[in-house]
DNA sequence: GCTTGCGTTCGAGCGTGCTCGAAGTCATAG
DNA sequence: CTATGACTTCGAGCACGCTCGAACGCAAGC
């Protein structure tokens, strides 16, 4: 069997073929429609994260949260852009110590750029050494599923001397 | 800017153009050179895993593995080989209460089979998963690399009206 | 007035996956 | 004879990222 052709089906099955542009496009702009301000379940319901993982980010500093006069958070576009961010960032890994130390650049001012840039290249080669680890073990997953014989190991020599338990369905 | 474009990048950046095939088969084949039996320090330098974790999972239940005259421990090619597995596993995210379901399953015996396929069959589904959530947080994150203006939103809209701070190299 | 519901603060607790330290055993080197 | 060093067991500890519970506040509805 071609292991060429297993790792093309392997990327294939990613769905990765036809030009992503929409879903892309969605992904980097569905901030756009961001209301004046937002309460806490509002922003918990956007970002698909509890409202106590909110709360947790904004005493870790991540954000700052303006109160009603009930003493209620009041997002505004401003703090939910950010927590768009810092939610994506979390999404691909990047640990919340990191962006503590992001958010506190950006919070220090324009001079910090050059570094919050180089973070932002660190954080792209991290997320593309996770990306290849991942379809390097997405290949080796298809190939233990193609040949499954039940033993642990894929057993890649061994044409016909299937010790343990013989079964190629 | 066209956003396919900025998605195609993305993806060759990834260096994913070329058939990875000796990468690939490397990857599934490296533990063709399994010797005999090996030491707690050969398998870990092998697995790049520290010798503390080796017996956390073998504590765990994840392998056996005999011992010498000595008490010290002795991996033959049957354990390693599920190391490698199990490696590979954790790396790609399968936690370690999943991981011992499988292997008692595996132990188990043949019966067992249809079960730990679909468990491998889900696991891969997740690995898919992951992969494009990468993949669309490294495009969003390219985006922000290439219109860097120092804010913690990309800024899509907002061509000409930068409120916080103004810089789009 | 009282309940219901949604919010608040604070500190503690938890699940995961290691990671480490202490105390001991053995084998080889000097 | 005694280091030195690689291994053992056991239980505890730790970093991370939430997650939760308790006690409370306010506002609308019955």
């Amino acid at each position: 069997m071609a292991t060429d052709d297993l790792m093309t089906r392997a990327l294939e099955s990613l769905g990765l073929d036809g030009p992503p542009s929409v879903e892309a496009i969605h992904g980097l702009t569905d901030l756009a429609d961001v209301p004046e301000s937002m309460t806490i379940t509002e922003v918990a319901g956007l970002l698909d994260i509890s409202p106590h993982t909110l709360r947790y980010y904004e005493r870790a500093g991540l954000v700052e949260v303006a109160r009603d006069s009930n003493g209620h958070r009041v997002y505004d576009a401003e703090a939910v852009r950010r927590l768009v961010f810092l939610t994506r960032m979390r999404l691909s890994g990047m640990p919340v110590r990191t962006l503590q130390h992001y958010i506190a650049l950006a919070d220090a001012g324009e001079h910090t750029v050059p570094e919050r840039l180089d973070m932002l290249l660190e954080h792209r080669d991290t997320i593309c050494r996770r990306i290849r680890e991942l379809t390097l073990s997405l290949a080796a997953t298809e190939y233990k599923i193609a040949t499954y014989g039940g033993s642990t190991g894929p057993d890649v020599r061994a044409p016909a001397a299937a010790t343990e338990t013989g079964r190629t369905a």
